[in-house]
DNA sequence: CCTTATTATTGCTATATAGCAATAGTGTTT
DNA sequence: AAACACTATTGCTATATAGCAATAATAAGG
């Protein structure tokens, strides 16, 4: 079988007329282009630089064989330049297994905008909950929710805080206490970056859809708009632990509260993640 | 710089299917498959070939690489194939630095020979006698007569005998004894494969156009016309041995013979001689 | 003409590599 | 379901290689 061991000492001494220049070029040493041409030499059974010293020239085969060198030097520079930048142009298709209502609300509308912001980028998101297989469906990582099996995939904690409804005291006075998730819709909600909100119902995870007059993506003016009792707020627990605890603002629906369980995303324990896939990842992981 | 490392290798793969074919084909070990391809991958900064254990696919870049390293190794190919055959066919040019009388007369008739026998050869022969730089001239080899003085070249005696000139005591009685080789134009010659006859004057070789009745390139028919009086002859002085000694035969212009020194056929000490260099100079000597 | 600087080659040695063998995984056959 | 055959990876070791340094040759400068 042919080798391309020494075509690119070989081509390097040529452009260069010598192999002192051809060795700098090249980052290595003057023994190691002498060697590798001369083994070229060795398997051709020809001479493909005539040499004295201080003084190489091509061969009239060597003049011949280099532009044909030449050629494939230029090939492996294109190739491996087409392919780097294809890492970082972040085209293809990135292709996500993303069970659940958490990744339907969540997961699902983020990798969007982060689809948003690399056009030639195309999202393929799986909702099926089945087992994957990771290199038969090429899949570039799953999304998983509560303890995970399979100990060969590496786990990326996504969210691990669980989500809950308050109301203040006045609200409660004013409107009662809702007994269910599902008399949310006829109460007044204050709505942050979701309106599906995620209980506990009957041991399953259900989405309810909840209305109100009041929306913002900003955690602390929620939590003031729930204490000046203009409805009942769904924020991470860690958001209402202080008004919580000195009564501000009291729990609604505790019984349907989730589980604190952590939504993981896993992939496959190989070396090099699509840059796609490990952009995607950090994206998730620093905007949930 | 660009590396062709593990490109031989992954081609392999990506067209059998798998390391232990690829390996079969490459006639090499899997692990070293597996580790050359795994050093390429680390290399570029991603994957290129989808595995789990007995299963072996072409990711998406993958695909696209290969699909030019496909190119790389084909183009490989054809520039060791072209460069094999370039090697056996005889083409290009047979580059000779052949001095003096003797080149003249004897190893450009037996070049030209030799040429008309690859009729893609062409021969260049260079009768300066001034010293040749083999590096810079391109030259494959010299003819060089007499003592070698460059030490760092190989040297393969192509002729060591004298040529000596003799005619019959009835010639002599009858024409006289010609005193100088100048006057050997107002002499019958019989004539070999050369009308130009070398000898030695005031210490230097020349050689002197001769004329006659009587050709021919067969040396005992030369010997024989000789002896019966048609002229003076002009051969190795081994082919009168004989007829010299018992008197057959006499000494003519014993004084202007040349040394017994011998012709030699000089080149670089280099591993790879081209093939037409090497055939030519085995066709001089096996002729001359 | 002598000295200096730079070249290419090669002996020698520390380091990387190729192959063997062990290991774990998986598809096929019984 | 178990046994078998084949796969890819990786620890380990003998061997090949890359770099250092010595050597010889040659061009350039004083």
């Amino acid at each position: 079988m042919d080798s391309f061991e020494g075509i690119v000492e070989f081509v390097a001494v040529a452009e260069r007329g010598g192999f002192s220049a051809a060795a700098r070029q090249l980052a290595c040493s003057t023994s190691h282009v002498s060697r590798q041409v001369a083994k070229l030499e060795a398997r051709l059974g020809c001479v493909l630089l005539a040499r004295s010293t201080r003084l190489v020239s091509l061969t009239e085969s060597g003049t011949a064989y280099y532009q044909q060198c030449k050629e494939l030097v230029t090939g492996l520079q294109q190739a491996n330049e087409q392919i780097n930048q294809q890492q970082f142009h972040l085209n293809g298709t990135l292709r996500v297994s993303a069970a659940g209502g958490f990744a339907e609300q969540f997961v699902a509308p983020l990798l969007m905008k982060f689809a948003q912001q690399h056009p030639e980028l195309t999202v393929n998101i799986d909702f099926d909950s089945r087992m994957v297989n990771f290199v038969e469906d090429s899949i570039d990582f799953a999304v998983r929710y509560g303890e995970l099996t399979d100990s060969s995939l590496i786990a990326r904690k996504l969210v691990s805080r669980p989500m809950v409804a308050v109301a203040s005291p006045d609200y409660i006075q004013q409107n009662g206490t809702p007994q269910h998730p599902n008399q949310l819709k006829n109460h007044s909600c204050i709505i942050s970056n979701n309106d599906h909100w995620l209980f506990n119902i009957d041991g399953t995870q259900q989405s309810i859809k909840v209305s109100g007059r009041w929306r913002s993506n900003n955690s602390n003016a929620v939590v003031n708009a729930c204490q000046h009792g203009l409805g009942i707020a769904y924020l991470p627990k860690s958001s209402f632990e202080n008004t919580i605890n000195n009564n501000q603002l009291v729990p609604v629906l505790e019984a349907f509260w989730g589980k604190a369980a952590t939504s993981w995303i896993v992939y496959q324990n190989r070396q090099f993640l699509p840059l796609r896939a490990k952009m995607a990842i950090d994206y998730l992981i620093d905007n949930i």
